[in-house]
This record gives C-alpha cells, structure tokens and sequence, in this order.
DNA sequence: TCAAGAGTTTGCGCCAGCGCAAATCGCCAA
DNA sequence: TTGGCGATTTGCGCTGGCGCAAACTCTTGA
C-alpha cells in the first residue's frame, strides 16, 4: 500500500474536529483503490464488506428495481462518503455505486465503523449529519416528484448538479462529468426523449449549452425561475 | 407528573437491547403528554427542543412548501419516535407533526440526546438503524414516484398503511384511522378526484370498502396485483 | 330538528408528456 | 478514412390524469 498521508482527509467535513493524530489512525487503517470508468464501487444487496470515501472522481448511486427500471439517487463528490450501510444497521448495501469517471477511493472494513464512533465522536456525529441531510434531500425529491412539472424538476437537477459539482468555463458552468440525457431522466423520473427536447428548447434561447454526455449552464437565473415555476411555458 | 413506568417503553424496539435499571433512568427523565386530534406535536422550521415516543394514536408527518403545497412524509405508530432532528444534526424540526387522532407521547429534552446516546449505545444504535430505515422508505418513494402510474401508487400507499396499522374487521382490513382522500392524495402526489374514482372502482370490483375518512381493504393480494402493475386497467 | 360545513363523487374537456419510430450526429477503433 | 455504435434529436399521435364545476352526503353543533 502506497503512503497514505493524513492530508488526503484533513479538512474534510467528514473529519471535521478530529484531532491530527486520530487522523492518521484511521488514514492508517484504509486501503486506497482505483476504480475505472463504469466500474462499480460496490453493488446493492451484495454484503457491505466496507465503507468509502471518495478522494477523486464522481460516483453515480443507481438503485434497481426488480424488474429492470433503474432510478439514480445521487451522485457522490470527491470527500464524501458513501457504502455506510453499516452506521444505518444494515448488512448489505442498498443500491449500486458506479464510477462515472476514472475514481480513486479510501475503504475501511465495516467491522472498524463500531469502533470508530466509539474513539471519534466527532466522526460518527458529522456522518449522521450527512444522513440526515441525505434523508432532508430524499424528502425533498419526493416533493418535487409530487408537486412539479417536469421541466421544473429537471431544471431543479440541473441546479444542483451545478451547485456540486459545477466548474466555471468561459461558456458558463460545466457540470464535470459525463452525463447522459438518459441519466437525467432517470434523475428526474421522465424519458431521455422529453430531457432533449427540453435541453433543446433551453440551448435556443440560450439558457444551457449542451452536447454529447455534456451540459453546460449558462444563465443559472433564468433556470431558477423555471425551477421555481415562475415562467409561463412559451 | 404520573407515574411514568418503564413497562410503557419496555419491549419496543428503540430499547432493546437496553438493561432494566437504564430503562428506568430514561423513563425519569420523560414527561408524557397528550396531544388533541388535529393538534401540532411539533411544527416545521421550529426550534428542536425535544424529541418523542408515540406512545398510543396516531401522528401524520407533513412537508410543507413555502408555496403552501403539502406532501405527507409518514406516518407515525405507537412505539415509534418521532422528531430526533437532533440525532441528525438539525436543530430545528424538517416537518410538522400532526395528531391524526387523540395521541399520547412521551417528551425528552433534545439536549439529553447527546448523553443518550453515550449511556446508552443499544438505543442510539437502534434509532440510527430506525433512521436508515426511514432512509430507505424515502428512496422507495421516490422511485415509485418515477416509475408508477397512479393506480400503482395509491395501492401501495394502502398496503402499506395496511401493514402498519390494519385492524382485522369482518369485512376486511381496516386503515385504523381517520384518512381521507386528500391524505391519500397527499402520499401518493395525486389529486382527490383521482383517488376517489380510484376508489370507486375498487369498491365496485370487491378490493375495498370505503367511506368518509375511512378505508377497509377487503383482498390485499388483488390489491397488491395492481401495485405491481400486473393488471391490466379494465 | 335543522343548517352549515366538511368530505366525497362524478362528468367533461383538455393537454403535458409518453411511446414509438426514424433520422442524424459524433466519437472511437481499425 | 471509414464503419459502426451509442447518443441525441425530432415528428406524430395518443391518453392518463388533472383542473374545473356541480351535486351529493354525512356529521356536528346550535
């Protein structure tokens, strides 16, 4: 195992008031993996062997229904963690993890997350604030599905991809991964056919820029209003 | 305060694996309330200053948009807790409570969370795996909001509430409180109108009985065809 | 007993968005 | 450079379910 340094995790909000040295023991006790493009982290109702945190790259949760439909819950960003199954009592991961770009990861053995929340109080209380905050956005997405036309929703999607992940380019603000219209549409419960055509009418009157496996922001106001709802459909 | 004993919250899951004398320590600090049908148990963006045990009726969870729209999180049973936007980080409630009938609870003050959950490692373990589980629920939720036409959704609203709290009648499984269509509504992001013809039908072919703020479902396995979408419309 | 209000049912018209299908485009490998 | 595959675009027709409106029916309180 090549050196893992304290650095890689210092200043996370994982790790947030953890003392230096707690840092180095649990740095010393992760192993650091590659995942290649399209590869998954790990796979829903397989044995949550470990949990992660993503040092680079972007992951996509997809969870699977039996009969094949696939729904993309999240997608985690470089220094948050993710497969915590454990620190929820469960013993098998709820949903597929894929890389969406080339990754690099920390991965602990489940059996240390015990006692970790018991040596690093301020660990175990940060991860439960990443829950419940995961738990605030699920609700939120129920409401949205509940209450929004899809252009809202997808607009809402595009907003917070941006707001995580987005990167400033001279055309407006990349979202820095591949993504598909597919994968939108499996974000926002509609079809890839009513995505592009929405992307499309957007690019016409300059809102977002958009290309294969690409979307670019332009005008993140005028995406807001049609969020909110506050623009009648021309 | 009367006499609070440990036999009122002994054997519910929260307290498993909890010893007897803890039990009493708990219970001590508790004061039990009764919250009128119809009344708030706790209010959205509140100040968090306690978290609960439903001990007997019933609680419904809503969400509140600022636009005034209203989804329906949960609802809560008896032995369940509600309002632990403490354990999560949060310091003010994310959602209002509502007695959807006469409820009896019991109250602890949020800052006793903290030494809860140090003294009391089964319980805090206990309430994050209620917390992953609720987790889980969300996410079921919204993916039957991408992939489901309505008549699927509202069934298995009513399976589930089924499961939660049905009460055996002679006529079938009775929901064992009042709900009206506008609740009904509200879980599955539809319309009354919707769900009354909905129901109509269903009391037409034998599935269910229902009146004013009240439904019996009469063949769960029919019912639960038609949330698998296994049936065609007739 | 009666009136008022809350909850429910039902008819009707409409349209957002899906399903299907076909064409086109862009990227990568050979 | 070319072929092939995956991603995207776009047209067209259809329909599930919503919005609106009106009538009806319990339940409750005076």
């Amino acid at each position: 195992m090549a050196n893992l340094d304290r650095s890689l995790i210092a200043g996370l909000f994982a790790f947030e008031g953890v003392a230096v040295t707690d840092l180095d023991r649990i740095v010393g006790q992760a192993r650091s993996l590659r995942i290649a493009k399209d590869q998954p982290v790990f796979e829903q109702e397989q044995e949550a062997h470990s949990f992660f945190l993503l040092l680079d790259g972007h992951v996509r949760v997809v969870r699977s229904m039996p009969d094949g439909r696939e729904v993309i819950v999240r997608y985690i960003s470089p220094g948050e963690l993710m497969g915590i199954a454990h620190a929820l009592g469960r013993t098998t991961y709820p949903a597929n993890a894929i890389a969406a770009v080339d990754c690099v990861a920390l991965a602990w053995p489940s059996q240390l997350w015990p006692t970790f929340a018991m040596d690093f109080p301020s660990f175990s209380a940060n991860t439960y604030k990443t829950v419940g905050s995961r738990l605030q956005d699920a609700h939120t997405r129920v409401i949205e599905m509940s209450t929004e036309q899809v252009d809202q929703r997808v607009a809402h999607a595009l907003l917070k991809l941006v707001k995580q992940t987005g990167r400033k380019t001279e055309e407006g603000i990349l979202i820095d991964f591949p993504i598909s219209r597919q994968d939108i549409a499996e974000m926002t419960g509609t079809t890839l056919h009513t995505v592009s055509r929405l992307l499309s009418a957007w690019e016409e009157q300059g809102l977002v820029k958009s290309g294969r496996q690409k979307v670019t922001v332009v005008e993140p106001h005028r995406l807001l209003l049609i969020a909110e709802g506050r623009v009648e459909k021309s």
